[in-house]
Formats: structure tokens, sequence, C-alpha cells
DNA sequence: ACCGCCAGCAAGCACCCACTTGCATGCAAG
DNA sequence: CTTGCATGCAAGTGGGTGCTTGCTGGCGGT
């Protein structure tokens, strides 16, 4: 039905905005252009509503995988770093919400399979590669230096918008530096 | 006061529990242990309430300074590093919270001279006195070496409780893991 | 023409919300 | 003793909440 469609992708936009309690059933189904109790019937309770509607927009991690074999560091490494950054970027207001609410309902976020838990291992699945072509230390933590990454794309993501004093230069230029910091601290620059 | 104080403190701990919507007055009341009339007596409005609350709770960044010229880095960044994430972990809830809600509810996070900003300052000052000692690339931006370091420590304190098989080693070793990378990546190893 | 299904509309239910009013109480300063 | 102030209690206001009920209309299949 296109109608599921509908009331799914506005459920989100407006949990996404105002959270949980804030996202009344009366509120989606005006932006849906639904009645409310068409709501009721097609999902029995806000509660299930919205579980599903997040699971579904969550099953989309977006970024590009990387190859299995690494190639060209660099070549490969950036453009999946820029599109890992552009996909959190877009759904932070989503991520923000459920993390701030992920306490209070736990089993909001979708269970393992997330966005993040994939690119981090994707990541460190890349990182192996490399290690074993002898380009990365051998004494290098992989998950660990996978995290570094990922992590510091999070917290770009997560706090540019709101707190645009701690960053000095634009996105795009800020994660060709966060990049060529982590290259070298994995000792992968001669490989370049 | 000690009644103001009570309510100040309950008032930040049922919010980083809740939400802006989820803290009714009566809770807030209940866990201070003092009637509901009194909130608005002694702050005029929930909303005054929880602005002051949270403000309160947000001057404190209790993690130590940096000396202002640097000596043994790994002996002086460590401890600082370990005390920043413990900080943040401290106050993780009350963080996820205000960043799910600051879209909603703009000001509710203290304006500029909050925690993240003067670590982030902090480091960056600490990092030009070593590049200053030639101990440390010319050509780093130190802002953003600085963010990436705040980040990674951010990224790991919001997400290790509510995503734990995204980390594989507990949180003291992998920050030791971070710093490693991180002073690999500023090429400040050979200082030690 | 008939039926079953889906959607809309109007009204309402019981409950919780922030906030107010009126009044009684305790307590310290003049 | 009296005045003022801070607090507690009980009750209530108007509004929003999730969700239900009863009913009507359209739409495709047999």
């Amino acid at each position: 039905m296109e109608h599921r469609e509908k009331i799914l992708k506005a459920a989100v936009r407006v949990y996404a905005e105002v959270g949980f309690r804030g996202a009344t059933t009366r509120r989606i189904a005006q932006e849906a252009g639904v009645n409310e109790i068409t709501l009721f019937r097609q999902f029995g309770s806000k509660t299930l509503l919205l579980h599903e509607a997040i699971h579904a927009a969550g099953l989309f991690p977006a970024a590009p995988e990387l190859p299995t074999e690494a190639g060209d560091v660099r070549a490969e490494l950036r453009p999946w770093a820029l599109a890992h950054y552009r996909d959190l970027v877009d759904k932070r207001s989503l991520i923000r919400t459920c993390f701030g609410e992920c306490e209070e309902h736990p089993g909001i976020l979708p269970p393992a399979d997330n966005s993040a838990r994939r690119s981090t291992e994707s990541l460190a699945r890349y990182l192996g590669s490399l290690q074993q072509r002898g380009l990365v230390r051998k004494d290098l933590s992989l998950p660990t230096a996978a995290a570094m990454l990922t992590g510091v794309l999070f917290a770009d993501a997560m706090g540019r918008d709101i707190m645009p004093e701690l960053f000095e230069s634009d996105a795009e230029t800020s994660i060709t530096q966060y990049l060529d910091l982590f290259l070298r601290a994995i000792r992968a620059t001669e490989a370049l």
C-alpha cells in the first residue's frame, strides 16, 4: 500500500524532530495526510508504528562497501569516508533522537545490524587485508583503529550543526584531514 | 536554600532519563521530596526550571587542564584523556538527551562555555606548544587534530554502553590505543 | 446488484499535563 | 505578639493524549 509508506515516512520524520512523546498520533496522521484512526487500524498502536518506522528507516547503511582486497588506499578510503559521513549527516536528527531515548525505550534502535556496526566491521576487514600485505603495523588492533575513524566521523556529523564553533574548517576538508591523520597513525602513508 | 539544590538535582536527573516532555513537574517534585507547587513558586515555570538545572549541571568540565607548556607528552595526555572520558561517561545520559532535543529546544544546552569546547581548545593549545618545540608536524591543523582526539573519546563514551558489540577491548585499553594512534598521527612518537 | 474491505468523519472516553487558587501551617525577625 | 515569608495541602482549570465506537462512502471482485 502507498498509505503505509506515507505513514511510515511521516512517522520517522516527526519522531526525529520531537521524539517519542512529542510524536503524537494526531501529528503523524496530519503529516501523512491521513486520518488518525488509519494509523491504529494499520499498525495497532503508536508504539508498534514507531518501532516499525524507525527499524525500516535504519536498515539502509547506504555507505558503499569497501573492496575486500585493498588497492589504492587513499583513493578507496576517501570516498568511503565521505559517503559514510554524508549518510550520518542525513540521518543525524533521527540518530540523535534515538540515542537520547534508547535508555527509556530499549529496542527502539535496530538491534545489531545497524549502520554503525556494518561500517565499522567493513572497515576493520579492509584494514585487515592491508595488514596482511604489510602496509599496516602488525601490532595494530583492527577494531580499535576502525572505531577511531568511524568515531571521529560520527562525532563530527553529530556535533557540527549544533556546535559549529568547535570546527574550524568545512566538513570535507576536515574529513580529508581526519583521514590523513588516520593513515599516518596506522603507518599506511608509505603505501599512499 | 537547600530546597533549590534538591530540586535542581532532581530536575537534571529526571530530564536526563526521560527528556523534556517526560520530565513532568509532578515527577520532579516527587523525586526532590517537595510539593509540586514549590517548583512553580521557586522557578516560575517548568521551562525555566529545566533550563536553569541543565545549565547548572553543564558548567563543570571537571576534566583537568593540560599544562600550558608541554613536557612528557604521553604522561600528560593519558590522564587528561582518561579524565575527560570519565567526565563524558558520567554525563552521557544528560548529553545524549540534550543532543536529541537541542533542535526542538534551542538554548537548552549551555551556550559556548561548555565542556566539549573548553576541552578541545585546551588540547589545541597544548598541541600548539608541542608544535613550537618541533615535536609535531608543522603542517598540522591544530583544531582538526584536537577534534579528532576529543571526537573519538566522545563517540566511545556515547556509544559503548548502548552498542557494546562495536568495542572489542575495555574502555581504558581502548583509550590508550586511541592515544597511541593519535600520537603516531601527529608524529609525536619520537618525543615519547 | 451484491458483498467485503478499506478509508474517512464526528464524537467521545479516561487520563495526564502545566499551572492556578484559596487556605492552613510553621518559623524567624521586628 | 505580630508581621512576613516560605511551604504544604486540596481542589480545580483548560487543554492535549492514546485510543475507541458508530457510522458513512467508495471501490473492485463475483
